[in-house]
DNA sequence: TAGATAGTTGAGCAAACATTCAACTGATGG
DNA sequence: CCATCAGTTGAATGTTTGCTCAACTATCTA
């Protein structure tokens, strides 16, 4: 996403607005780093192990069965999920358990849902 | 993302918990749903358009202008927005004027902003 | 100690995707 | 009617990404 500093290919028709949404528009950063957010959730496969952990903990293994997945597959989500803190996991004996790790997922979850149940 | 009949390549380990969670879980299509809403949000280019839009009515060029991008990339990024109908367009002239079309979207932005402030 | 099971990890590959470029439509004004 | 400007669209391109495969670590148990 290296992104030049190249310039538009038009005319401002509305300087009044162009300048005061300009003023109250947050930093590039702050919006990469809320797409990433979205990023993360934006992927059938994660969501559907959140909703499961969210239920309950749980180890890879049952979660490849509910998933109807292979180890791994799910294993590399759980990784990318773990590295954003969003999961968090907890080893006992050969197996590691899975937990959320943020409250906000839950809420944004419950936000979708109803974004879904209102469209579709 | 057509996915096949494929098993898992691993043992259930606790069944109660793999039966219950199964029970609970929504069908495929609501979560590739769900996935697809927040995979809309998961860029950050489309995330700005979204602010941008949020606090005003705007025309493509205003949008370009304020995102430092050319129309072109501005346009195939509202005409995926506007297919999910996550925005609408009214034309006027020469001009389309974009507004939200999802007071969802809206919360989903409160929540994710949460997200980001507490994190980082 | 050897074998089996739970889980991770990196490389490879095909599909999805964001931007660019160029050609196009359509409305406005001289 | 012609030139210009706002906006759209399709093809091309380079990057990102999700899954597979195979190799690997670690833990338990016979």
């Amino acid at each position: 996403m290296g992104k030049n500093e190249y310039l538009c290919d038009c005319n401002v028709i509305h300087p009044k607005v162009v300048e005061q949404v300009l003023k109250n528009m947050p930093s590039s950063t702050t919006f990469e780093h809320l797409a990433k957010f979205y990023k993360l959730l934006g992927d059938s496969t994660r969501v559907r192990i959140l909703f499961a952990l969210d239920q309950e903990e749980m180890c890879v293994c049952d979660l490849a069965n509910v998933l109807h997945m292979t180890k791994s597959s799910v294993s590399h989500q759980l990784a990318l999920l773990r590295e954003n803190r969003i999961v968090k996991m907890r080893k006992s004996g050969k197996e590691v358990y899975y937990t959320l790790d943020d409250d906000h997922v839950v809420k944004t979850f419950e936000v979708g849902l109803l974004h879904i149940s209102h469209k579709d």
